[in-house]
DNA sequence: CTAGATGTTAAGGT
DNA sequence: CACCTTAACATCTA
């Protein structure tokens, strides 16, 4: 489930074994995933190279390396990143494969080929250039404040774009608003400060609580939506059935008696 | 067999 | 202009 949480999970998991490398193989299995660059460059790119730091924008997992460019990952909607020893077998849809000297790999595994992956001179100049939004959880109070005040439409859209705010996808921004109380087709000009400060503190307390849980959903909260999001679904706090809404094209659930907008 | 699935983008409509 | 919806991408699963 590749949002913003899963990504910070693969970041905090190639901080603390794949880096101070050096990269000795890069197979590309399917070019498909690959954006503004090919095969080859990737190659010369990461060959001999090292990562050396990673961060996290949005979606985006950033991998610094210490010769100067930036590998840019985008998992899509299936996509995962698995680091494993020599011993273990290569994760089925594999279509990045990256082998270091010691006989470790790390694979951009995706189904559905909906994975990006490319290089970058800078952070910032990728950021622009794909006009993404404010990283959701790096992001002070005033500055959530004065984004919504400049925001139309709806809620749940709202914290789904990603030239607003970055990193909140469908699942993600079910929850938040669950955890807000606030229903997803409330309009954001509508929101006063306390259901605003209310949205903020769920951002924050969501991605919190779901990185602790290592992003698996059988760990997180039993208060969260996120496991009961689905046909006959029942709220976690009332037991009452689920509703499902069509909002820009994605399926979202929430529940009719425990949300609601701050204006009603 | 069909519908829907965590995402992004382009295109068309209001 | 701002916003919304739909389709497309490729593939799996209920």
């Amino acid at each position: 489930m590749p949002e913003f949480t899963d990504v910070e999970v693969y970041k905090q998991n190639l901080n603390a074994t794949a880096l101070h490398q050096t990269i000795q193989g890069v197979h590309v299995a399917s070019r498909d995933i690959l954006a503004d660059t090919s095969p080859q460059g990737l190659g010369r790119t990461l060959k001999k190279n090292r990562f050396d730091a990673v961060r996290r924008h949005g979606k985006y997992l950033f991998v610094k390396l210490q010769r100067g460019a930036w590998l840019v990952m985008h998992f899509g909607m299936t996509g995962s990143l698995t680091y494993f020893g020599a011993d273990r077998r290569v994760p089925d849809y594999t279509r990045l494969l990256v082998s270091y000297d010691n006989g470790r790999r790390l694979a951009l595994s995706a189904p559905r080929k909906l994975s990006r992956v490319s290089l970058a001179d800078s952070m910032r100049e990728f950021i622009e250039r794909h006009r993404l939004g404010r990283d959701a959880v790096a992001l002070p109070r005033e500055q959530f404040t004065a984004l919504a005040r400049s925001a139309r439409g709806g809620v749940k859209s709202w914290l789904m774009n990603q030239h607003s705010l970055a990193g909140i996808g469908n699942v993600y921004s079910d929850e938040i608003l669950f955890q807000a109380r606030l229903r997803p087709d409330c309009k954001v000009r509508n929101l006063n400060d306390e259901a605003l400060s209310g949205l903020y503190h769920a951002i924050q307390w969501v991605f919190d609580a779901a990185v602790k849980a290592h992003a698996d959903p059988e760990k997180m909260p039993d208060r969260f939506l996120l496991t009961h999001r689905g046909p006959g679904g029942k709220c976690p706090m009332c037991r009452g059935m689920l509703t499902r809404v069509k909002i820009s094209g994605r399926s979202g659930w929430y529940c009719p008696a425990c949300q609601h907008c701050s204006n009603n």
